[in-house]
DNA sequence: ACAAAAGTGTTAAGAATACACCCATGT
DNA sequence: ACATGGGTGTATTCTTAACACTTTTGT
């Protein structure tokens, strides 16, 4: 009885949805999320994949991702298939954010999927791993495996928006430890634009900006000059006067 | 018996969304899109709205919406709801692209809704009224009316996109004739930006960026010097070498 | 002493800003 | 002739881009 009650609610649901073009009744889009979540990993922008587990692309590489549920934001769904998938919380990101819903028709071969992308950045990111994780790692954006459904789209206007962002907003920080030095900043801004920026140009412009400190601690790092610590005024995002590059 | 075998499919797509939080079944959000519809009016960006016939929210202005159905995609169930309910097809936009997905649970009294939003952009658009359409027109966004949903936010997102889409791409070209004069390419941009230019300053930028061509043609407008026209020479999207503004 | 990365300044070219008058037309 | 909006240039400041050597440390 409680069921039928819950299906019944269901039917009420898609009554709403119909729509009678041709006289025939129609069903809603299936609502999904997927994750683009970055990091650094040995100075190369890479994004989390997981294995996938089951039909369609059984074995395939792909975001995490899965079916939204009423009563859930599509951040609270993200969070749980993300924890669930990939065996970590959308809130041990430093940024996230909704991108993109991807809609073609013939998206997902089992039918009309309409799948609303997030990006993410994070730093020193670690899935824990448990019985629903399907084997997440993080992958060289530059050097990516074969990827289910449009999965390679999407992580390119992910990366396409990375890259403008950082240069009209602070959105590097969520790449960043709390205290780095510029050779790290550079190398990041390096890392998402794929070439290389004059190193006293890079440190004139951004200091300009108002945006970092440099604090009284020095990274010791190898057989060479300690290297300043600088730290970000905010942890939050925030657009810049002027944009950067 | 046809019928059975429909909501018998909608069982089976929706036990594919069922997440078992809880012991509880879940039903799918159901999926609207939304129309932000801008052109220039009397020198001001004004906004397509249309008057709610149903509940929630009878009589109060909206944005023309509806729900999606699977099969079609998001940008296909727009043409179709603006449409019916404003009188114009989205085709007779020069500019159309996605904006963002509004989900927030309590959005529509009825139940979890996440709304697609569009953004398009047109000149001397005349909605057609039918027996469906629900009282179209534009409103300037500098004083609108009260508006239903969460519609007033959508409204400001749009706004804002449009407003550093016209700094760095062409996106301008979506609001004026084929053939215009500077004065009102200028004013297009006052009314998005809601503040004034230098002429001498704008008129220089703007032609070094090399988008428009000036024609041989000139509009005559009353009792002083005539406008010459210019026209794009792409009336596609594209990006500036360098940002305006 | 050497290797390795950190740190630092100048010059030249281009872009942004501020600002005021003459031009062509209709009445 | 006058009212109306169209059209134009210069000087200053700021921003960008190109470019090479010295400093500090560990081994």
């Amino acid at each position: 009885m409680a069921h039928a009650l819950r299906y019944e609610q269901c039917f009420v649901a898609i009554a709403r949805c119909v729509y009678n073009k041709n006289m025939k009744a129609y069903v809603p889009p299936i609502v999904t999320v997927d994750a683009v979540i970055f990091q650094i990993v040995n100075n190369r922008l890479s994004v989390l994949l997981i294995e996938r587990a089951n039909d369609p692309f059984k074995g395939a590489m792909a975001l995490p991702g899965g079916y939204s549920a009423a009563g859930e934001t599509t951040k609270e769904c993200l969070d749980r298939v993300t924890a669930k998938k990939a065996g970590l919380s959308i809130n041990s990101l430093k940024l996230i954010e909704q991108l993109y819903t991807f809609d073609t028709v013939a998206r997902d071969p089992r039918g009309h999927a309409v799948s609303i992308a997030y990006m993410g950045c994070g730093k020193d990111i670690v899935p824990i791993e448990s019985k629903t994780t399907q084997s997440p790692g993080f992958y060289p954006v530059d050097n990516l495996p074969a990827l289910a459904y449009d999965h390679a789209k999407i992580i390119k206007y992910a990366h396409d928006r990375l890259s403008s962002k950082i240069t009209y907003t602070n959105a590097v920080f969520s790449l960043l430890d709390q205290f780095f030095t510029l050779t790290q900043l550079q190398q990041t801004y390096e890392a998402i634009f794929g070439r290389e920026l004059d190193k006293r140009n890079f440190r004139k412009k951004f200091l300009s900006l108002g945006l970092i400190r440099a604090t009284n601690e020095y990274q010791k790092d190898g057989a060479h000059r300690p290297a300043r610590l600088y730290t970000f005024n905010s942890q939050k995002l925030e657009s810049l006067a002027r944009s950067f590059d």
